[in-house]
DNA sequence: TAGATTGTTAATCGATTAACAATC
DNA sequence: TAGATTGTTAATCGATTAACAATC
């Protein structure tokens, strides 16, 4: 499950932080200041100064400057570029049920640099649906389609027992990149990189928090 | 960020692994079998042996025996406890936004032992609407309704720059547990637990995956 | 009994933190 | 110059993996 902590030389740690020091940086500049200092990130964030000096050199053109900082504008620029915030990429989704339903919903993805095209699920009810603006389409249709879009990007949102399958279909169509929702692990080539999300971990870290007293 | 890394002894990578086992170990179950090693699981997900054992024992109440394994039904049920399926938390979200629409859509968190029972919003255009079967309450009314119902998770699903707001309210309201969506670091009392949901890494790894050759 | 499989103790590896030298 | 702040090298810490003893 962890063949490839990292990606370039960041480590996974690292890359989820990132997000972090994007917001926070954001409202700085928003606020009108023009430089900052590690130590200011390191406090506001909660982290060690000297692991965001390293966190920053990993991803900045440019490097800070003793005495004054880092220029804000820069760095929020060169975060976004690392976080591919800045070029949009194309996905479809399989399986168009809760779960699909609500990401297809969620307009804030283009933020992020993704755009979902269209979906498919095998229930021949929602076949030529339109969910949120984009169209279901029938499974058959998958392997086609997505190779004739050039899409690069497959969303897994169908239940674990289906996923190994849906997964191959989408690699057979020629994606590079699985966001994959099922708790499965997949099997891919190895030129193709699996991103699992994994909300039950931390509904689970919530719950187990709630009733701690029955766990010792 | 990290000030939290353990949970009764067990810790967040271990906790991550445990759904994937779970439904692994689901699907062996329905299969027909009732045992299963250490190595098999360990095989199927692409993880070191003694890691499945470690993980196993930190969790199951019954040991696994040598040369038949572990108990799969035992195992199963040990994992659904610990992750705290068992038992159904409520839940208020704050913020009726695209993603806090997504969420309230999804149905599926009940089997994960969540249940959102109501939702709030500033926006006087969602006041006393229902989606998906939820009410939209006003802001001000966070406080009062959220301790007489005695709910114990709030789900924040506002822009980052009011997020510490609403997180503020959700502790008066006497709220134990926050998931937050927006890529904010809480200050909260000690005994709250904060569990950050990070989409936006996972993006990123997706995305500088199809970007590799920009990035050298 | 022999061998498969568990659980534990020791070694390794990677990420975080501390110490410190460089520099604006 | 002096001091704030950066970047780097070394030490620490925790998680993973390897070696091995225990046992059914």
């Amino acid at each position: 499950m962890n063949e490839r902590n990292d990606l370039n030389g960041i480590s996974q740690q690292t890359l989820r932080r990132l997000p972090f020091y994007l917001s926070y940086l954001q409202g700085r500049l928003s606020g009108g200041e023009t430089t900052i200092s590690a130590a200011a990130i390191a406090r506001a964030l909660g982290l060690n100064e000297v692991q965001v000096r390293k966190d920053l050199a990993l991803i900045s053109t440019s490097a800070g400057r003793p005495k004054t900082g880092y220029q804000l504008e820069g760095l929020v620029s060169d975060i976004e570029s690392f976080l591919g915030y800045k070029n949009i990429d194309e996905a479809i989704l399989v399986g168009a049920g809760q779960l699909g339903r609500a990401l297809l919903s969620y307009q804030g993805f283009s933020k992020y640099g993704l755009n979902i095209v269209a979906a498919f699920d095998n229930d021949p009810q929602l076949e030529g649906r339109e969910l949120h603006g984009k169209t279901v389409f029938p499974l058959y249709k998958l392997i086609d389609l997505t190779r004739r879009l050039k899409v690069r990007i497959g969303i897994i949102t169908v239940p674990a027992d289906q996923a190994q399958q849906i997964c191959d279909m989408l690699v057979e169509a020629g994606v590079l990149a699985i966001w994959n929702f099922a708790p499965v692990k997949l099997i891919v080539p190895g030129s193709i990189m699996v991103q699992n999300e994994n909300m039950a971990a931390s509904l689970a870290m919530l719950s187990r928090h709630l009733n701690e007293r029955f766990t010792e």
